[in-house]
DNA sequence: AAAAATTTTTAGATTAACTTAAAAATATGT
DNA sequence: ACATATTTTTAAGTTAATCTAAAAATTTTT
């Protein structure tokens, strides 16, 4: 069975979607990730249950079946290798890979993936500290809490990012805040509920509210 | 203007067709390396002329704009480097690299061939030893000679090959006759066209016909 | 130069992926 | 619980890319 670079891409957003919302994807919120309309997404919802890749009852919304689940996290999987490639060996920054990702996670060959993995040296986690699921499509699960919920005196390096956005990314590199910087909590302020922070044990830095919940920190 | 990756692939087999044959690439033609229908080329034929990518008149065979010959040598420029890529950093053989390039081609991103480029080290031949074109469209010309047109006596390295199929890279292999080899004529038999060579100046060689004429040397 | 063979184009249909607009089902508010 | 709002589906149609079969144009043969 063969399977296209746009079916791909609606499993993918289910995937996306049952996670972030715990419950089946609804037709709207498919369409909405898809940038495309819902009649176009009950369209394709038939053809994705006729292939076994969904369950799918009308008006219920969707779920992935194990064959769905299994290519959602190998593209993933095949994504999130692709940005490691690009950001340690061709040294682009990390806001400018997610396009060229999205075009390369659906090359398809088994072997290639395998020996990026091995070139790459079995990273777990992508230059945005989302982890890399393995060949089966399981993740490395990291105890992480948004630098927002970090209580004064808590501290933890920096391992992710919640928002993906190149506005966010592009403040973080000015800030000097990549992935392993160490933040500690000096004050918070319940006003506009903004942070003071010791970044590395060496300077001191204001985050506003919008930062400190976009910013992901190893817990304890 | 966009471009699929069907349409790309049509300039791609003009190109090599007119290439092949320096003349206007045949419908038939056409079809044959597109593994397609005359009347399916017929069709494209005319999308590709209304974009200017070709020139095109009825019964007369097509040829490449400016346009469309930029796009043809960029997917070459691609696909070639793609190679390069698989050849020396994933530890591909040269007989497996051809089908995921032929995927890998098609990525869009301008800045990923410019740092792809520059990682390789500005490579000019792929692992066939096919020229690789700058971004320009230009190729490097290297003066070459298929192995069966060389004289007793004469000899060179070996620097690409004709046919490109599997069992002809893989026989290679076995041989040894990697690019570089230096190859020496030392007889020629009339009888079957075939000839005995002196290989790295240490050891000798029996070569068929079919051989020496799907192995280019360099000359002079 | 006419007949035969080949090549190319047109005509008519199909399929995947998409759209808009209307109808049907489900969920929500009082 | 019933009217209203929202969500989802169906219906009908579009476009790119393909196909088969038949017609038309070109080339080759004699």
């Amino acid at each position: 069975m063969d399977i296209s670079h746009t079916e791909e891409n609606y499993l993918k957003a289910i995937f996306k979607i049952s996670e972030r919302n715990g419950k089946p994807a609804s037709t709207n919120a498919i369409s909405n990730e898809m940038n495309t309309t819902a009649a176009s997404v009950t369209d394709m919802v038939k053809r994705l249950s006729d292939k076994t890749l969904i369950h799918y009852e009308r008006y219920r919304g969707v779920t992935l079946t194990g064959q769905g689940e299994q290519i959602a996290t190998h593209l993933i999987r095949k994504h999130r290798l692709w940005e490691v490639f690009l950001v340690d060996k061709l040294h682009f920054s990390w806001d400018e890979v997610h396009e060229i990702a999205e075009q390369l996670e659906h090359i398809k060959s088994k072997r290639l993936v395998e020996r990026l993995d091995e070139y790459l040296g079995f990273p777990k986690f992508d230059p945005h500290g989302d982890p890399i699921p393995d060949a089966d499509g399981n993740f490395t699960i990291r105890k992480q809490a948004l630098l927002s919920e970090l209580k004064t005196g808590e501290q933890g390096p920096v391992v992710g990012v919640h928002d993906h956005t190149t506005a966010f990314l592009q403040y973080l590199d000015r800030m000097e805040l990549v992935l392993g910087t160490t933040v500690k909590v000096l004050e918070y302020f319940e006003y506009d509920e903004s942070m003071r922070v010791l970044i590395n044990n060496e300077r001191e830095q204001l985050l506003s509210k919008k930062v400190c919940q976009n910013l992901f920190v190893q817990k304890q």
